[in-house]
DNA sequence: CTGGATCCCTTTTGATACTG
DNA sequence: CAGTATCAAAAGGGATCCAG
């Protein structure tokens, strides 16, 4: 072995912060919880929560959805291991998309924001009177 | 009094459907749930029930937003009659934000969606590296 | 035919500047 | 400070086209 040398070590990258931060726009919780926090992630894991279906399924029995969003946001719910797809070579071809045991644990953090709608839904118009009827005294 | 007549009453409107189904376009919970289930509302849900702030405050706290998003959603939150708004007439104007008794009951169902964020980050990462890994195998 | 990618147009959101 | 107005950019919807 040779003798022991100083060697200049390459600068250390700083640590990042890795407590979780919401809130902060770079954060990959924030970035996953943009994606989890949207009306038709919400929509698909309640339905897929229930069991399996076809692509054609959800798109019927989600109102107002259309392919392009519907097909967007299954890609995005199974990059994030939330969704899984699966293709039987029928002809024609059905595709079947299930929750994953990920997805499940998703699931059960998003199905009380549809229990709290249905719920909450006189509260809540009644609130929206209360609003508008002010707004209108005002003009 | 005159003589009883028999009149033609107005045709009487289909009794609506009052179950409530989130799926269906046109529901109002699922009218409210579009405008809950969304990232900026969430986030600023979270905040208030820590405690209130005032506009710019929440503007710096929330990574990204922009003073129209924010403005707008806080308007919306407030329609809705989950955040109340107070003018304090100092010179300049401040505005404090609060959360209400209604917007605390939304709060409970909207903050473990922060939670599975922050305790699943890792399970969802590894999902992207399997599929963005697969993905580039195929192509 | 079903699933879904693409094109084109409308709506929403973002950046910036300005006002009470 | 707390917004609105304006304009540019991006996301979303609808129709259409294509592969299996």
């Amino acid at each position: 072995m040779g003798e022991p040398r100083i060697i200049e070590l390459p600068p250390r990258p700083l640590p990042k912060d890795l407590t979780p931060n919401v809130f902060a726009a770079e954060c990959p919780t924030r970035r996953v919880l943009d994606r989890v926090a949207d009306k038709w992630a919400v929509l698909i894991l309640i339905l897929l929560a229930d069991g399996t279906k076809r692509f054609n399924a959800l798109k019927r029995m989600i109102g107002g959805v259309s392919q392009k969003m519907l097909s967007q946001t299954l890609k995005s719910l199974e990059r994030d291991g939330l969704v899984s797809r699966k293709v039987i070579p029928t002809v024609p071809v059905t595709v079947e998309y299930s929750i994953t045991p990920l997805g499940r644990t998703l699931h059960a953090a998003v199905d009380p924001l549809r229990i709290w709608a249905e719920t909450h839904i006189a509260a809540v118009e009644a609130a929206q009177a209360r609003y508008d009827a002010e707004a209108g005294q005002r003009g």
